[in-house]
DNA sequence: AAGGATCTTCTGCAATTGTCGAAAAAGGTT
DNA sequence: AACCTTTTTCGACAATTGCAGAAGATCCTT
């Protein structure tokens, strides 16, 4: 069992296109919705797609002279080891430092609190 | 003003250590407070501790046939930078999305959320 | 002063990551 | 069949990262 790793940063922008539509995905799909941030050639994405499907995070059909991806990984599994390994490497599995390094940082907004209220108050039932 | 960015694994772990202990720090102390996480060469920590160097994280002395180092940049600055920027890769900046995946990942605890709470009640007095 | 022990400097190198150009393949058009 | 268009495949290359050998510098002993 091959275990998961963190991407390069322009894989994951790749995946978080795959994820957010619905597959079967193709690089025109990537690089429509990420034509603002990046500015990648056609080759380009596709090569990252290739590096992809080698990390085993998506497979892929040819049809005619296209290319579609589906994932194999999907995102919530994602994020849970990359969160839980940030966790660990930057605040030492404290779930306090974390909150407390936002908070300092002003990265939690007053919606987010409202919100967060919620989720906690469904959480003691 | 030179913007912060990520550090590499290595280098990082480096600055774990020297956060850790109070200046003037050594290479020895970075090897022995590493050395059951890292097995490195002497010329390993000392080329890693060049590149942090230039990238202004730590400043260095000569004194005799010893090299000092002083950190330049405080460990709390460089996590509010680092959680920001995860914040915003992996989860939008949604704090709710952030402990949502942490609590399914089962990194969090029961005593963290009862924290959570108490903290929470405070900031919306 | 000669030799040894340490620590540093210099240099290099393989793997990974970010980005393509050039050429090939497949489909549509005339 | 010949040509154009779109998309892919192949190969490449520079920058970054992880790691350390070889050689030099400095100090300590004898």
């Amino acid at each position: 069992m091959r275990t998961i790793k963190r991407l390069p940063d322009a894989e994951f922008d790749i995946m978080k296109v795959v994820w957010a539509n619905e597959p079967p995905i193709t690089t025109n799909i990537i690089m429509q919705q990420l034509g603002n941030e990046r500015e990648w050639k056609a080759q380009t994405v596709i090569s990252l797609m290739l590096r992809l499907v080698e990390r085993g995070f998506i497979r892929t059909e040819k049809n005619g002279k296209e290319r579609t991806y589906f994932p194999l990984i999907n995102k919530e599994d994602y994020l849970k080891f990359e969160t839980g390994d940030f966790m660990e490497r930057f605040h030492g599995n404290s779930f306090a430092s974390l909150v407390a390094t936002l908070y300092n940082g002003n990265k939690i907004k007053d919606s987010d609190l409202d919100q967060l209220a919620k989720w906690l108050k469904e959480k003691r039932d």
